[in-house]
DNA sequence: GTCTATAACGGGATAGAC
DNA sequence: GTCTATCCCGTTATAGAC
C-alpha cells in the first residue's frame, strides 16, 4: 500500500485512509508519516496542525461531491421526482473511494461536533437548502417536518452503510456489501422514496 | 450536574454522559473523576482499565434495551406486523436517557470496531436473528437481501438521530428534536415500514 | 523543502500509605 | 475502599541544521 505522488498528496491519501480505518483520534501523525513514507515534520510544514490536516482531507472530498450533487439535481430539470432527488443526493457520495473516503465520511457524519463544525456549516448549507426545496416541490401536500425527518432518515441510512462498509459482509453473513454501488443506490432510493411518499399519504388521509 | 449514588455508580453515570458528549477518546479519566467528584484511582479500582469502564457503561444499557425489545416482540404475538416489529426494535432504545445514553449509543453504533466487538458479538446476535426472522415472516415473498438492507437502513436512521440528537434543532431550524419520543417512534416506523413494503411490491411486479 | 532531535504536555496506570 | 504521589509512555509541535 505505497502511496504515490508528491509529499503533500501522499500525506492526504494516507491520512484519509487511516482516519477512515481507525478514526481521527486513534491515528497518530507518526502512523501517517510512516505509511506515507514521509518525514514527521512534513505534516506540520504542509498543513500546520493535525487538526488542519483533517480539514484538508475533508474539503478535498466534500467539495466535489456536493458539486456533483447539485449538477445532477440541475440536470434532472425544474421538477425532479423523489427518485431523481434521492439519486442525486446519494450517488455522488457513494462514488468516492470505498477503502478510504467512504469510511471516513461515514465517521465524520456520525460525529456531531465534526459534522456540525467542519461539514454542515462550511460545505453543506446550500446543498441542504436546495435538496430540501426540491423535495418539498416533489411532494406537494407533505408537511415540512415530515420532509425534514425523511431527509434525516436518508442521511442516516447513507451514513450508516458508509461507516460500517468494512464490516458489512461480516454482520450480514456475506449478503450485504458495498461493492456493487449502482444496485445499492437503486435499492436505497426505492426504500427511501417509499418512506417519503408514506408521509404524504398519511397526511392526505388525515386531512380528508 | 452533580451525580448521586455510590462511587461506582457516579463513575458510570459520568462516564456515560461524557463519552456520549465528547466521545471515548476525547474523554480522559481525569475529566470523569473530576466531574463525578471521585478520586482518579477509584476508576482503576472499580473497573481496572478505561477500556473495561467503557464495556461496563455499554453493558448497563444494552442488556436491558435488548431484553425489552424481545419482550415487546413476544408480546406482539406469533405473527407481528412490520409496524409492530419496527416499534419493538426502536422504542426501547429511544427510551433511554436523552442527555447521556442516547448520544453514547449513537456514537458506539456508528463506530465500526466498537460496534462489532463490543455490541454486535456480545449483545446483538440473538436480537438480530429474532428480528430478521420476524421480518421475513411478516413480508412473505420478500427476498432476504432486501430484508437485510432494510434492517441496515433502519439501524442507520435510528443511529443517526441518536448520534446527532444534541444538534438536531440546530441543523433543522428548530423543526426536529428528540424530545417527543412517542411521535418520533411513530414517524420512523411509518417511514421505514413503507420502505420495507416497497421491496416486496417491486419483487412481485418483477416476478409477475 | 526536507530532515534530526527534542521540547512540552497530557494520558493511563500503579505503588503503597491510610 | 479511598487517597496521594508518581511513573512511564505516546503525542503534537517546533527549533535549527542541511
Amino acid at each position: 500500500m505505497i502511496e504515490s505522488g508528491d509529499t503533500k498528496t501522499r500525506i492526504l491519501d494516507t491520512a484519509e485512509r487511516l482516519f477512515g480505518l481507525k478514526g481521527y483520534e486513534n491515528t497518530s501523525l507518526r502512523d501517517i508519516t510512516a505509511e506515507a513514507q514521509v518525514n514527521l515534520a512534513a505534516v506540520n510544514y504542509h498543513f500546520h496542525t493535525k487538526d488542519a490536516l483533517l480539514d484538508a482531507v475533508i474539503a478535498r472530498r466534500v467539495g466535489p461531491v456536493n458539486k456533483r450533487r447539485l449538477d445532477m439535481l440541475d440536470a434532472a430539470g425544474p421538477d425532479p421526482t423523489v427518485e431523481q432527488i434521492l439519486t442525486a443526493f446519494l450517488e455522488p457520495v457513494l462514488d468516492i473511494g470505498l477503502e478510504s473516503a467512504v469510511p471516513l465520511v461515514g465517521r465524520i457524519l456520525s460525529s456531531p461536533d465534526l459534522f456540525l463544525d467542519r461539514v454542515y456549516k462550511r460545505h453543506f448549507l446550500v446543498v441542504s437548502e436546495r435538496f430540501r426545496a426540491a423535495m418539498i416541490r416533489a411532494l406537494p401536500g407533505a408537511p415540512v417536518d415530515s420532509i425534514l425527518w425523511g431527509l434525516l432518515f436518508t442521511v442516516g441510512a447513507m451514513t450508516h452503510m458508509m461507516a460500517l462498509s468494512r464490516i458489512l459482509p461480516e454482520i450480514t453473513a456475506g449478503v450485504c456489501s458495498m461493492t456493487d454501488r449502482p444496485s445499492i443506490v437503486a435499492r436505497a432510493v426505492d426504500f427511501l422514496a417509499a418512506g417519503f411518499r408514506a408521509a404524504v399519504h398519511k397526511e392526505l388521509i388525515c386531512a380528508g
